[in-house]
DNA sequence: GTATTTGCAAAAGCTTTGCTGCAAC
DNA sequence: GTTGCAGCAAAGCTTTTGCAAATAC
C-alpha cells in the first residue's frame, strides 16, 4: 500500500459529504502534499473495481462529474432535490429485496447498484406549492 | 414545435437502441440534415425538463456520455454486464412500491428516478465460472 | 533488481455557450 | 414586429493517457 493511496482512501472515508476528484485531490493533498490529479483517478478506478467505493452521479446537478463514497454495508439510495441541491440518504430492507428480485429473475451476478432519485424535497415542494396559489394563472402553456 | 424537433423527438421515440448524442444526432440527420449538434442537446435538455424522456448513464459501460428513451409509463431499470456490455431492460411491481416508499417516508416529490444496476449476465458469470474452475491457483492476490 | 506506481503535461471526450441570422407566431 | 430557435465555432469541464522518474517489494 503506497502512502497516496492511503492518503485517498482515509480521506474518502472520514469525508462528511459526497467528494468529487477537484475536492478529494484538494482534502487528500492535506495528507500527501505532492499526490497528482492522474493519481487520484486512477486510485478511484481501483477502488471502485475492489468494491471498495461507490460512484455517484447524484443526477449531475453540478455538471458532470462524478462523486464518491465508501461502499456501506447496506447499499443506501441518493435523492437529489432539483430545487435546493440538498442530498438526503436512504436505506431500506425494500430496496434489498428489489436487488434480490433483480438477481433471481435475470439471473444477473449484481456487483454494485445505483439508484438515483430527482425530484423536491419537501420543503421545495411545499414553497413552490405556495408560490402556485399566489399567482393563479401560471400561462396558457403554465 | 419546429421541425428539427419533431425529428430529434421521433428518431428517440423510434429507436430500437439506446442513443447517445453522437447517434442521435446522425440518426435525426436523416429526417433534418442540417441538424446540428448543440440543438440536439438543447433539445434533449428541454424534453428531460417536459420529463418526455429519461436521461441514462448505462454504468458508463462505454465513457461518460448519456443515453436517451422515452418515458415510459412504468419506469424500468437497467442492467448493465461488465464483461460482455449487454444492457438488459427489467420491470417489475417491487420498484415501483420502492418508489412510493420513498417518496412517502422522505415526504419527497419524486421527478425522475434512475436505477442502474452492473455485473454479470449469466452466460458472463457461468463462463467466469468456468475459468476459474481451469486455473485453480489464481495467485496470492486471487 | 523487477514490477508497479506516480507526476507531469498533453490530449481526448463530451457538453455548453456566445453570437448572428433565421423561423415561428 | 417580437420572441424564441438554430447553426456555427469556440471554449469549458472532466477524465484519460504516454512516458520518464520514483517507489515498493
Amino acid at each position: 500500500m503506497t502512502a497516496q493511496r492511503r492518503a485517498l482512501i482515509e480521506t474518502i472515508q472520514e469525508a462528511t459529504a459526497h467528494l468529487d476528484v477537484a475536492s478529494l485531490l484538494m482534502q487528500a493533498r492535506e495528507r500527501e502534499p505532492r499526490i497528482n490529479r492522474a493519481t487520484v483517478y486512477r486510485t478511484v478506478e481501483l477502488l471502485k473495481g475492489l468494491g471498495m467505493i461507490d460512484e455517484l452521479d447524484l443526477m449531475h446537478l453540478n455538471g458532470e462529474k462524478h462523486y464518491y463514497e465508501v461502499k456501506t454495508q447496506q447499499d443506501h439510495l441518493h435523492l437529489a432535490c432539483f430545487e435546493c441541491g440538498q442530498i438526503i440518504e436512504f436505506a431500506t430492507p425494500a430496496f434489498e429485496r428489489l436487488k434480490q428480485e433483480i438477481a433471481a429473475i435475470n439471473q444477473f451476478a449484481i456487483q454494485v447498484t445505483r439508484l438515483e432519485v430527482g425530484g423536491l424535497c419537501s420543503s421545495c415542494a411545499a414553497k413552490k406549492e405556495k408560490r402556485l396559489q399566489q399567482e393563479p394563472k401560471p400561462g396558457p402553456r403554465g
